[in-house]
RNA sequence: GGUCCCAUCGUCUAGUGGUUAGGACGCCGGCCUCUCACGCCGGUAACGGGGGUUCGAAUCCCCCUGGGAUCACCA
């Protein structure tokens, strides 16, 4: 029986900026597939582009793969630290005549481009040095001798097979000048040094491949598996950007997504296991497949982003909310060590909240030291008509025992009967004055969680807001 | 413009010749109820158009239309 070969896939992103979402789809394509097929993931930084590429954007690359849950096995690589590999194989590709030196100038490219234009042809290399068999001069640059005839043709596992005609190809620059390759000779070199076998990346990509497959031919290496993902757009289907709203990764972290959830959206765009929406990352590794990605471009929609979110919240384990949280609760100058059992307020907050964000701005009241309330709730709740049912329910407390679900539901049916009201017309006073707002979790629970002090406290103090209207 | 890719509800999608075209988000009702959520129940809404092939097309073929990608000494 022959061994089935190790898959090894990778990401290669440039440092330029941040992390985009489409990218990191890709990422995590790559990186679940390796997973699954129990290969190996390998990073590398195209930094050739040394106008733009900086130490800050590798940094966020790292921080934003890391917060995906996204780990490489081998790398990061960096192309500028293997600059003596690819001229390697460019001498190769030089003794072999599948490359020549050509010394025309940006100009005169510029110029026999306009020239092909202008008679109603295609603005590519014309081959003036394609013969010339020149020797290395200062500034030349190095082209890749492409056939004229024939075709080639990408079997995309994505796709399908894509043909392309060979004369459609031009003598692609290989190495600048400065002796820094091109990203089309640099990716190829990179992959098949890497012992890279599948190649998953963007929809923008396709072009690139039969160049890069000829480079392939031209060295005489085994070709890796070609799928190209389609593109993640905008609403307007454009091209997703930040005229569409948040792009990065790091953006969707600091909203208060968490990362299962993004990686359970990103992946089901554009990929699908039957009818279910829901996946934790386990599952995801089990079951991603390259077969049932699709092939048509997707829309990235916040909505569906932000619910899936929510479902995640819900399915975490609070205690694993803990640590995510923390940052956000820290916004509000809140120490999740201190104050009510941090357990039981996010118990109550998971089904409300739709980010973490959106979470901690909902616990401030338990923790709290002064309740501020919001206008409309106090002008509608805490008035004259409120004050009888709370004041008795605050005698109520004072002489319960332990703030029980039970214990307080007594409370408050002593209540009920002594003053002839219903639950409603006496929670949703107390609510306010206990969290400032007509809306929180349920009223029982909110109270056991505060506390007997606190809670005492609130109510006498909105006893006097009461009072104090009149006076 | 050349080349290439794509096309099911508004959006993400299931579907691989015979389905009342399914699910999810959103939206709209209802139930639950101490508020708000959650949850549950129900509803809204799609095969871009035209030709074929076939007893039968969302599914296969062609054309049109529409969208997207790419045409660098960027990646």
């Amino acid at each position: 029986m022959k061994p089935m070969k190790q898959v090894i896939t990778r990401f290669p992103p440039s440092p330029t900026g941040f992390l985009h979402v489409g990218n990191a789809r890709t990422a995590v394509f790559n990186w679940l597939y390796a997973r699954h097929m129990q290969g190996k993931f390998v990073l590398r930084i195209e930094d050739t582009d040394r106008q733009r590429s900086t130490q800050k954007a590798i940094d966020v690359i790292f921080e934003s793969l890391e917060w995906l849950g996204i780990d490489w096995d081998e790398g990061p690589f960096y192309q500028t630290q293997r600059l003596d590999i690819y001229n390697e194989y460019l001498e190769k590709l030089i003794q072999s005549g599948h490359a020549y030196y050509c010394t025309c100038t940006p100009e005169e490219i510029e110029a026999m481009r306009k020239k092909a234009m202008a008679s109603g042809g295609k603005p590519r290399y014309d081959g003036t040095c394609r013969d010339k068999d020149l020797a290395k001069t200062e500034n030349a640059v190095v082209r890749f001798k492409a056939p004229q005839v024939g075709t080639t043709v990408v079997e995309d596992v994505i796709k399908g097979n894509i043909v392309f005609q060979n004369d459609e190809l031009d003598d692609f620059v290989l190495v600048r000048g400065d002796g820094i390759p091109t990203y089309n000779f640099a990716v190829v070199i990179d992959d098949i040094t890497m012992n890279v076998n599948t190649v998953i990346r963007g929809d923008d990509h396709v072009m690139n491949t039969p160049k890069q497959m000829l480079i392939y031919k031209a060295v005489s290496s085994p070709l890796p598996v070609f799928g190209h993902v389609p593109m993640v757009l905008g609403k307007d289907r454009t091209r997703f950007s930040k005229r569409h709203g948040a792009v990065s990764v790091t953006a969707y972290r600091d909203m208060g997504y968490l990362p299962d959830a993004m990686l359970n959206y990103l992946v089901r765009l554009g990929w699908s296991h039957g009818d279910q929406e829901f996946f934790s990352r386990d599952e995801l590794i089990n079951v991603f497949d390259i077969e049932h990605i699709g092939r048509s471009a997707g829309v990235f929609d916040p909505e569906k982003l932000l619910a899936l979110n929510a479902d995640h919240i819900q399915a975490t384990p609070t205690v694993e909310l803990f640590k995510p949280l923390s940052p956000f609760l820290i916004k509000h100058g809140i120490n999740i060590e201190e104050g009510p059992d941090a357990q039981s307020v996010i118990e109550t907050l998971k089904p409300r909240s739709k980010t973490l964000k959106d979470m901690a701005e909902q616990a401030i009241f338990y923790y709290a030291d002064d309740i501020t309330y919001e206008e409309q709730a106090a002008q509608k709740f805490l008035k004259p008509a409120a004050l009888e049912p709370m004041r008795v329910l605050t005698d109520q407390l004072e002489v319960l025992g332990e703030f029980t679900e039970k214990n307080l539901e007594d409370a408050f049916k002593a209540t009920m009967e002594q003053t002839g009201l219903k639950l409603g017309k006496i929670a949703q006073p107390v609510r306010v004055a206990l969290t400032g707002k007509t809306a929180s979790p349920g009223i029982f629970e909110i109270i056991s969680i505060i506390g007997k002090d606190r809670v005492i406290s609130r109510l006498k103090k909105a006893i006097c807001f009461i009072e104090g209207l009149d006076g």
